[in-house]
DNA sequence: GGGCAGTTTGACCATATAGTCAAAGCGTCG
DNA sequence: CGACGCTTTGACTATATGGTCAAACTGCCC
């Protein structure tokens, strides 16, 4: 194991550990002794490899975007409209489930404004932009309903990320009698319904 | 006026000046120095009204949660099932767009796990049974799809408060050419087609 | 063993922030 | 006016927190 190994393998650590912390109180909320306790070592040492709270948030928030429009960049315009929806729909429900923390870190900057990412939204304007005319050339094709593309891929973020971001609220709704991941099955089966067929009765 | 209705006043007052700032910054984030200076008073006198931060707080949240769940109780089992749904829908959108400070102090506090309010979040599950009942009546007499109701119920959730919490992300998005509240005229029709038909082509 | 680079830490500092308190200001009623 | 109660404030305290620093430790190579 070499020097920069060694040192990559603490960074990875450290940053994983202060996701923890950060997800789970926000970037106001989480202080440096927490993520140093929660890493397993001395504030100064957490220092030694993190410039200091802010760097660590950046650091965290930059590789973040990324994965989070992953997703997104795999819808196909060379697909079948409905199978690429659910199939978007199912990778985001997916990463809701098993990536909480990060969306709860993106949940959390977005409600204060994105002051520490707003020159990447851009990126994610474009490839919303692009996703969209892809959504709207299925729709000159008649191949699916006619509606605004931009809000349909903020109605699938929404209830996707919802069950991240609230689950406390879907927890205590749904009485968490310990069914585990029950929920996002129930989940998916209803938002497929929901966004191919909605909620009409069959005729 | 009389003595207790000025008080009264300025309570208000001082409440509406720290929803602004729990709303933007969050409990942690929000300052009391912030609030008062909000306010236009010193920090003491805003304790001569309050007795601390939490109590502040508190006072905000437990009104909330009343408010935010009115919508849900105007949803009448008597009515027509897509009218009462498209109603409920319309009526969060409405909430989304003109108490948007409302619904990120809720946002803040479930993304934190509810530290604050999860005894009320009793009332909440117990509204949902109830509606969720309703739901599944009118399922059962085949006036509307078969779905999960609760699931359902966090959808509508999820797309309004949407445009309130991730308002900088939405504005990014859709470009925010000034073109004031036009995205929520849009999110309605959106909303509409989506909850009622899905995303299916016509045949 | 000795030296060196990389790592770790206790002690410390400056600032921010929740909250206190005694004293002063102010309005109203006699 | 003058006294009384409600309101307001400057000055202060205690604690939390981001960050620094010099010294000590560790493992590795000669």
């Amino acid at each position: 194991m070499t020097k920069t190994s060694r040192r990559t393998d603490k960074e990875e650590h450290i940053l994983d550990c202060a996701l923890n912390v950060f997800a789970a109180h926000g970037f106001r909320g989480a202080t440096l002794d927490q993520i140093a306790d929660e890493a397993g070592l001395s504030k100064p040492n957490l220092l030694y490899y993190f410039k200091g709270k802010e760097d660590i948030h950046r650091r965290l928030l930059s590789r973040l975007l990324d994965n989070w429009l992953a997703p997104l960049h795999q819808l196909d315009a060379e697909g079948d409209p409905l199978t690429e929806i659910r199939g978007y729909i199912e990778r985001k429900l997916e990463m809701a489930r098993d990536y909480p923390r990060e969306s709860r870190l993106f949940a959390n900057e977005m409600l204060r404004g994105a002051p520490h990412i707003q020159q990447d939204l851009h990126a994610l304007k474009m490839l919303v932009e692009e996703k969209a005319k892809t959504l709207r050339g299925w729709m000159d094709e008649g191949r699916m309903a006619r509606v605004d593309p931009k809000h349909l891929i903020f109605s699938i973020w929404a209830t996707t990320q919802h069950y991240a971001d609230f689950d406390v609220q879907v927890r205590t709704v749904l009485g968490d009698d310990g069914r585990g991941d029950g929920r996002f099955h129930d989940a998916a089966r209803f938002l497929d319904h929901l966004f191919i067929k909605g909620v009409s009765p069959k005729t």
